[in-house]
DNA sequence: CGGTTTATTGAATATTCTCAAGTAATGTGG
DNA sequence: CCACATTACTTGAGAATATTCAATAAACCG
């Protein structure tokens, strides 16, 4: 039923960092089974010291914090690949919620062997170092657009990151990938209102750098558009999987 | 000459996260040095691999990003106990620089020791990643603040949240801490103008509920500043030191 | 004592937000 | 199959927030 670690489609991509066979056996044991989830359904609330631990293997998601008046800051857009819950596993609180966009399967791993795992393993602790590593490295260069970009660099910037992604995870064909999110999900992302978000993508669309409709981004040109977003570092090194 | 780990300062405090003996003797192993920096002096620069790894124990610092159009991105304040380059410590690269802002005494590791670390003291290795998990935990909120709150709810969040830092670390006396950052730092950090930022800061103070002049920060109600903050957790759970 | 940095304030400008209205696509119950 | 509700996207216009420009004051330094 579930995926054997051995067969997990996301190894073969040249993203990741290689596994030994005996991480893969590691990673197999540690797995308790593979959870499947519709569209909209929440995965981990805010606040809550959830259990499980989960390794998005299909579907998209996402990371996202309400604050008290009622605004919604989206934290990242969760891909397969994307490890899930590690604040809850390490600090006992999750900082912000998560929750499926598409239908999702998700590897699910248990919290309470977090810390053998650590122990026996330290390769895979490693590994979740460099992911936690990576996260905060995304986050900087989240903050550097929400303080710094104007609109029009901002969604620049979002859209060119998400299509880098979507390449390294063999998504794109022809210069599209799926991308499955409202565009108030990009405005929450962003710190922009809906209606701004929607006039900036107008203006990238009429530009013909960018076009983002019916589930599908499509980019002709990935170096105009990083260009416009200053991006630095237009090239993402591998990363490990758990 | 250099501070033994088991005469550490920081230990003390009760904001920590309390090691066995054991644990200290580690640290003293890892520990290959001290560094002693003028303020001003820069400590990693973005996109350096650097050899060594750092936590901050006396002074105060700055992480900080610039965009190719001169634009700085604060990241963070860097206080005593904070944790240095583990970006670069396991992925090779720093996201962001870090220089300091007063006179700093900084622990030294050494980078390339940090593998057999993680091998041979997994609860150390725990710890790391329970450091980068309190970042970007962190960097979420800060993420909601540049993109949700409005100018006086984010001075306001960023004053509280430096504040309630100070008091872990008892910076704070009689509602007082030193805070020894420009202006332009805090604007940098929270994606406003100077001037902006400026009058925002002066808000604050004609309403009586926070003054930072001189190099220190006055909170007389801590609360009313979280509130105007929407603040969800004034108080910080304690977290381990390297 | 000039030169530099930091903080402060006013005024004009620009960006972004909110409000409002309308379209298109989809789904539901009668 | 149609009327109606719902959701996502689009566009215009006025309002609010924040930026830029400019000038001044205060503190610090060599």
């Amino acid at each position: 039923m579930a995926t054997k670690c051995k067969h997990c489609p996301l190894r073969g991509r040249d993203h990741f960092v290689p596994m030994s066979q005996e991480e893969v056996n590691v990673m197999q044991r540690f797995k308790v089974g593979e959870l499947i989830v519709d569209a909209g359904a929440p995965i981990l609330m805010q606040g809550s010291n959830s259990p499980q631990l989960f390794t998005a293997l299909h579907g998209m998601g996402l990371r996202y914090k309400y604050l008290e008046n009622g605004k919604r800051q989206v934290v990242n857009f969760i891909l397969p690949g994307d490890f899930i819950g590690l604040q809850a596993g390490v600090m006992g609180e999750m900082g912000h919620s998560v929750e499926a966009t598409t239908k999702m399967t998700l590897c699910v791993f248990n919290r309470s062997a977090i810390w053998s795992f650590f122990k026996d393993n330290p390769e895979r602790a490693f590994a979740v170092t460099w992911l936690a590593a990576v996260e905060e490295h995304f986050l900087g260069n989240a903050l550097a657009t929400l303080g710094q970009r104007n609109a029009l660099q901002s969604v620049a910037w979002a859209l060119a990151k998400v299509y880098l992604r979507g390449e390294q995870l063999n998504m794109v064909s022809n210069g599209q990938m799926p991308l499955p999110f409202r565009q108030q999900d990009l405005a929450d992302a962003l710190g922009l209102s809906l209606v701004h978000t929607n006039k900036t993508l107008a203006r990238l669309r009429n530009r013909q750098l960018a076009q983002w409709s019916d589930g599908v981004l499509s980019i002709a040109d990935i170096d105009k558009v990083a260009d416009i977003a200053m991006m630095d570092e237009t090239s993402v090194p591998q990363r490990p999987i758990l």
